[in-house]
DNA sequence: GAATCCGGATATGTCGGACAAATCGAACGC
DNA sequence: GCGTTCGATTTGTCCGACATATCCGGATTC
C-alpha cells in the first residue's frame, strides 16, 4: 500500500492566500509541493476522496485544481490508476506558475535555472534585433520607464527586479511578434527570478554595470540598428549568465555573432 | 441584448469525435470556433445554461472545457459578467492545440503563419547548434529515421510531413535543453502544419530538394560541427519562409550569421 | 433635478451526492 | 496451468442547490 507516501501532514493552508480563488489556491499549494519534490514522479498525488476527507475541500475544486495542473503536463489521471505526476521532462517549463513555484520552493535544480538561462540567450537577441526594427515611439516609453527605475533602486530590492523584467518585457512587445509575445510572461517570470537569484546576496560580485548595459541596449533599439542590439543583448546574457554559472553560451558551442 | 450574438446555431456536433472525453470534445470545438473568428473577441460565449439547454450537454463537462481554454489564455470568466474571449494578443500562440485548431479551420492569418515561422527562425538554429555539441547516438537514430522516411514519402502526403516534423523535434530534443523540449510539441506542430501548408499544392516550385538541406544539417549535427549546423539551419528556415511569403528573415532586420 | 445609495436580478463559483465507465486484481472454471 | 469472469476501486460525468460577486434600475435625499 502506499501508507508511508500517504501524506503525513497535508498542511494545506487555506489562509496562504485567501483573496483568491479556492481552486486556484490548491493549484498553487499542489504545485509548489510537486516542484518541490514533495510529490515524486510516478505515483503520489493523494486520492480524491482523501484529500477531501482530509481538507474538508470539495471534490469539484480539487478537480479544478488537478485539471490545471493537468494543463501544465505536470499530471496524467487515469480511471482506476489514480493521478500520477509526471517526469518533469514533460512539464511546461516556461510557464510562469512552473517558475514561480520553482523558485519560491527553495532553490530550484540547477539543470533547471541552467536552461532558463540558455533560452533567454537563444530567444532575446534576436527579439532585440526585431524591436530595432520594429519599435514604434510608445514602446520606446516602456523602456524609458523600466531604466528609470533601474536607476533609482538597489539591486537587491525586489523593485529593481520588477523594473528589469519590465525591460525585457519591452523588449518582447517592441518585436511585434505575438507568438513571442505569448510566451513574454513565461520569459519575464524567468528573468525576474533568475536575476533575483543571481543577486541574492551583495557579496556576489558584478563586474559590470547593468543598468548601463541594458541602457546600451536599448540606445541600439532607439536608433534601429538590430546588429548592434542583437551584439549587446548577447552580451548582456552571456555576463549574466557567466556571473551567475561560469560558463557562457560561447563555451557551450553557440557560437555569438561575428557581425 | 444579446440576442443576435445568442448563438442562432449551436451546432455542435457530438458525434465528431465520439471516442474523446467529452469535455476534450467540447474544448476542440469551442477552441475551432474560437480561432476561426465565430466567438469574437470582447464578450461571446455561450452562457453556460443557455449551452446547457442547447446541448444538453452537463454543466460540469462544459466548465472542464471552459477551464481548458482559460488554460491556454483563451477566455477570462468573471462572475456576473459572463465569460468572454479575450484578444488573441493573449493567447499561448505556440500551444499544440491552439496551432492545430488554427490551420484546421480554413486559412489561419498572415500574422500567425508569419510569427510562427520567425519563431522557427529565433529558435531552431541555436537549438541545431546545441544538438551539435550535446546530441548522443540515440539521438542520431531519430534523425537518420525522419531522414528515411522523407526519402520514400512524397512530400504532399500526411507521412512526409511526419516526417518532417520528427526531424526537427529530434533537433529539439538532441539539444538537451528541458525548457526548450517543453516547447517541442508546439513547435512541432507548427513545422508540421506550416509545411504542409506550404505544399498544399503541388504547383508551389521548390526551388532546393527539402530533404538534401535537411540530410545537410543532420551531417553537421552528426560531425559536431555547431556553427555549421547553424548556419544550414538557418538557411533551411530562410528557404521556407521564402518559399512561403516571398521576404527572408533577413530581408525583416534580422542579421544572419556571418562566420 | 441630480447624485447617491440600496436591493433585486443574473451569472459564475462552490458544494455534496449519486451513478457510469474504466481498469486492476483475484477468484473461479475449464 | 491458463484464460475468463466478477468484484472492488478510482476517476469521469451528471444533477441540484446554495454562495458570491457584479450589474442595473429604482428610490431616497440633498
Amino acid at each position: 500500500m502506499s501508507d508511508k507516501s500517504n501524506a503525513p501532514e497535508l498542511a494545506f493552508d487555506r489562509q496562504a492566500a485567501p483573496e483568491k480563488r479556492k481552486n486556484e489556491s490548491i493549484a498553487d499549494w499542489l504545485g509548489c509541493q510537486i516542484v518541490s519534490g514533495v510529490f515524486a514522479a510516478g505515483e503520489a498525488i493523494p486520492k480524491e476522496m482523501d484529500f477531501l476527507a482530509q481538507t474538508g475541500i470539495s471534490r469539484g475544486a480539487y478537480r479544478e485544481a488537478l485539471r490545471r495542473l493537468a494543463g501544465k503536463g505536470m499530471l496524467v489521471t487515469r480511471t482506476r490508476s489514480g493521478t500520477r505526476v509526471t517526469p518533469h521532462e514533460q512539464w511546461s517549463l516556461l510557464d510562469p506558475d512552473v517558475v514561480r513555484w520553482s523558485f519560491k520552493s527553495g532553490t530550484p535544480p540547477d539543470w533547471y535555472i541552467r536552461a532558463l538561462y540558455e533560452m533567454r540567450a537563444m530567444i532575446e537577441p534576436p527579439a532585440a534585433a526585431f524591436a530595432a526594427e520594429r519599435r514604434t515611439e510608445e514602446d520606446l516609453q516602456l523602456f524609458r520607464d523600466a531604466l528609470h527605475a533601474m536607476r533609482y533602486c538597489d539591486i537587491t530590492e525586489d523593485s529593481w527586479h520588477t523594473a528589469d523584467a519590465n525591460f525585457h518585457r519591452a523588449i518582447l512587445i517592441s518585436s511585434h511578434n505575438p507568438v513571442l509575445l505569448s510566451l513574454a510572461a513565461g520569459i519575464t517570470a524567468a528573468v525576474a527570478h533568475t536575476t533575483a537569484f543571481r543577486y541574492r546576496d551583495m557579496s556576489n560580485p558584478h563586474t559590470r554595470n547593468p543598468v548601463e548595459e541594458h541602457a546600451a541596449v536599448f540606445e541600439r533599439i532607439e536608433n534601429r540598428d538590430p546588429v548592434g542590439a542583437r551584439r549587446l543583448m548577447t552580451e548582456l546574457v552571456d555576463t549574466a549568465l557567466l556571473d551567475s554559472k561560469g560558463t557562457t553560451v560561447f563555451d557551450l558551442g553557440l557560437p555569438t555573432l561575428k557581425v
